[in-house]
RNA sequence: GGCCGCUUAGCUCAGUUGGCUAGAGCGUUUCAUUCACAUUGAAGAGGUCGUAGGUUCAAUUCCUACAGCGGCCACCA
């Protein structure tokens, strides 16, 4: 054997010895014991956070030791919104918009744009040593799951479970589409109020600029002070139109002036007091952040304006007209924010698909209290029920090309009011309404070129997986990706397997998607299959530098995980992402651990070398004494039984940390030594070699792999039985596990 | 504002139902080392376990309050 570990040449042959004998295949005996990969996204490469994966291959490796018919799921995430905004800034970068492009063209460019960054992945889980069953990947944009999700839209919709409705949606002007609640951001920041006089009351505010939107003034119905304007009109200025003062308790009468203006086109909260005063709507900014004013409007020059821009210019005319009574400069609130690009949202009026969570979350709420799904750390049980008790409905259409598309088709002739935008035979933009445009255009030329349509919410539809005949357009709008990623054990899973796999055993992931995608897939499980999708989930926080910092681009602290591991080897890579890190906290990566844990690897190689080179020589002198050979295969039982516990209850940083310490402190400070005086046997001390690679397997694959095949020890390591525990013969007082 | 978590050695963190001199990795000090491994061994220094109370024979561990940090949620225009 050589004198240490030599990771770069081993491990890219050792992978491939296991993939030759198909150990990653589900055996066809045995019990099943099944989770499935969280999918990354395709276009993605790996970062450090994948490599939390570990935990999974750690189970799955030892599941199969332990004989069970073990099967690890892969597959890969289309990420629609995350992939669009990517490619859009590669398209920035060409001087080209998504504008430019039919919707047809911009999806098969986003594809190719996918598939030219991806499959770096699955190479890097490899070099990891993951032992996902890999031929059996799946990429949420298949055939088989996109049918799956036509199939399960279609259930909804005869379920009543769908809807189409005018909602107001936190949407980005930038990004191009409706968020969710979700995927949206606060930021605090400082602003002006504005104290505006509409006529006898006045309303403060931070976005005067809406004020063609306004359809009423609430106050608070136990404010004395306005009590008696209260069903009154007033003047809106610049406007010809007249509206009510309303009483709404949501209005707090100590803050500004205790009116508000409502406009509940464009505000989340005017939204909910427009619907109980059965108020309209009347949207002012478009979906492009430009004014666009109502007929009533009366002020010039600010139609087609950008918002920020029609703020100053009104708030200049109000000035003008000595409205503003006041203005407090130095007004701090928090705003929504995208997340994904970080400029304000505008809330906008939009028509949206949505389903409704009352009755699907219903059993899953049931199935958490129950502990039917059980959740380690169990802090996230918690977590997990508040965020179903204010879960509402779910805005499901996104306005990007990259997905599956909605089936619904509108038959252009009688949906006249469909606002259609598409690029035409010559090269150029158009907009308009339906009716108008088949008068000038082939509905060919418009199905080509189609970009994008928003269909009122009246308009009629049939859902169909095919175009129906006739001159019908489909949506436009595709499901968010947690609609498909949410199915995701219902699409990877083949449908004779749902018997003996479904629940699957386990599902490890970052705690930060419970609510996106733990959540969805029980309520489609739950929905769909009457079945929990999993038993047990166990969730691990982000993974930070050494000094606890979040890793991200901005701050420069990004590790690359492939470079640490061809410095030190995947082993030590995995074994510090699990070695003394508690469930559920952040963790830690930091190359002075990987580099310890590399000496790790090496202890191991080396505790080899000196039991093989004491194979050839010739025995020692002293007599050895059986009772210490008896003694050291009690502890090695231990040892086996206490890591054998520390798994069952996903104690990874417990096992992990508890076998370095007996390993290296025990087996080879003690018992190498003891040898070395003679007083342990040779064929008990290759014995506990044994036990200890099979025990170390899991968690450091590579180097016990190598050690197995270096010894010449039957087969493969991979594919050894765990050593049993037997318990007789002792009590745990006999055996003494501090170090000292 | 609400909820959750954290506060243990110089740094980063473990500590499994309260119980023997509170642990690890890195760093640090001294010594050893041709004998599996300097990617080593031995020994050591370093902690009033955030603060103040309480429960208990016994508290780092349980309870209460407070302080600091972090996360999530909800937000007053």
């Amino acid at each position: 054997m050589e004198k240490t570990w030599d990771h770069k040449k081993e491990e890219e042959e050792i992978y491939k010895r296991w993939e030759e004998a198909g150990v990653f295949k589900a055996s066809k005996t045995g019990e099943p014991y099944t989770i499935l990969m969280p999918p990354p996204n395709a276009n993605a490469s790996l970062h450090a956070g994948h490599g939390m994966y570990t935990v999974e291959d750690v189970l799955i490796r030892w599941k199969r030791m332990q004989g069970y018919s073990t099967l690890w799921q892969p597959g890969v995430d289309h990420a629609g919104f995350e992939t669009q905004f990517v490619y859009e800034k590669y398209l920035k970068k060409q001087g080209k918009s998504r504008f430019d492009f039919d919707r047809e063209s911009l999806y098969k460019n986003v594809a190719k744009f996918v598939d030219e960054n991806s499959g770096q992945i699955y190479k890097q889980f490899k070099r990891l040593g993951f032992g996902a069953d890999w031929k059996r990947s799946v990429f949420t944009l298949d055939k088989k799951v996109r049918d799956c999700v036509l199939n399960t839209f279609k259930k909804m919709a005869n379920d009543n479970l769908i809807y189409r409705s005018n909602y107001l949606v936190n949407y980005c002007n930038y990004c191009g589409t409706s968020l969710s609640e979700l995927e949206t951001d606060h930021k605090d920041r400082v602003d002006p109020l504005y104290f505006i006089k509409y006529g006898p009351i006045t309303v403060a505010t931070t976005r005067p600029e809406t004020m063609f939107g306004d359809v009423a003034v609430a106050v608070n119905p136990k404010d004395k002070r306005y009590k008696n304007l209260i069903g009154k009109l007033v003047k809106l200025p610049f406007t010809s139109r007249r509206i009510p003062i309303i009483a709404d308790e949501m209005v707090d009468m100590e803050f500004g002036t205790g009116a508000v203006k409502i406009t509940p086109a464009h505000d989340q909260n005017d939204f909910e007091v427009g619907k109980r005063a059965k108020l309209k709507e009347i949207s002012v900014i478009d979906l492009m952040g430009k004014m666009r004013l109502p007929d009533d409007a009366k002020l010039e020059g600010i139609e087609g304006m950008k918002v920020r821009m029609a703020r100053d210019e009104v708030i200049r005319a109000l000035v003008k007209e000595k409205l503003i009574e006041k203005i407090d400069e130095k007004y701090s609130h928090s705003v929504m924010v995208c997340y994904k690009c970080g400029r304000d949202l505008e809330p906008s009026i939009i028509p949206n698909w949505f389903v409704k969570v009352k009755t699907l979350k219903k059993p899953v709420i049931k199935a958490v209290n129950e502990d039917k799904v059980k959740f380690y750390p169990k802090r996230f049980k918690k977590q997990m029920l508040s965020w179903l008790a204010i879960m509402h409905d779910w805005p499901i259409s996104r306005q990007i090309a990259w997905g599956i598309r909605i089936p619904a088709w509108y038959k252009l002739e009688t949906n006249g009011q469909i606002k259609i935008s598409f690029i035409d035979k010559k090269g150029e933009r158009v907009n308009g309404l339906a009716n108008e445009l088949l008068k000038q255009y082939d509905f060919g030329e418009i199905e080509n070129g189609l970009q994008n349509l928003i269909a009122p919410n009246e308009a009629e539809y049939i859902i169909s997986e095919t175009k129906p005949k006739g001159n019908y357009l489909q949506e436009t709008d595709t499901f968010d990706t947690w609609f498909s990623s949410g199915q995701w054990p219902m699409v990877t899973l083949e449908k004779q397997e749902y018997k003996t796999r479904l629940p699957t055993d386990v599902m490890g992931t970052l705690h930060e998607i419970l609510r996106f995608w733990v959540s969805r897939m029980m309520m489609f499980s739950l929905y769909l299959e009457n079945k929990i999708p999993f038993k047990d989930v166990y969730l691990w926080s982000m993974v930070a530098d050494k000094k606890g910092k979040k890793m991200s681009k901005s701050s420069g602290n990004v590790v690359n995980p492939i470079e640490l591991v061809d410095k030190y080897g995947a082993d030590a890579f995995r074994f510090s992402l699990l070695y003394g890190t508690a469930q559920g906290s952040k963790i830690i990566l930091s190359e002075d651990k990987v580099r310890a844990m590399r000496n790790f690897s090496n202890k191991i190689w080396n505790a080899a070398r000196f039991i093989e080179n004491s194979k050839i020589q010739k025995p020692r002198k002293k007599q050895i004494s059986k009772s210490n050979d008896q003694v050291f295969k009690q502890r090695l039982n231990e040892v086996t039984k206490k890591t054998t516990e520390f798994l069952e209850k996903y104690e990874f940083g417990l096992a992990t940390e508890f076998l370095y310490q007996e390993f290296w402190h025990w087996y080879c400070d003690e018992c190498i030594e003891k040898n070395k005086k003679g007083e342990i046997s040779n064929e008990a001390l290759l014995e506990g070699l044994k036990t200890f690679l099979k025990l170390l397997h899991p968690f450091v694959p590579f180097v016990t792999e190598a050690v197995w095949q270096e010894m010449k020890f039957e087969g493969l390591l991979v594919q050894q039985r765990w050593p049993s525990s037997r318990k007789k013969n002792f009590t745990s007082e006999q055996i003494i596990f501090k170090k000292k």
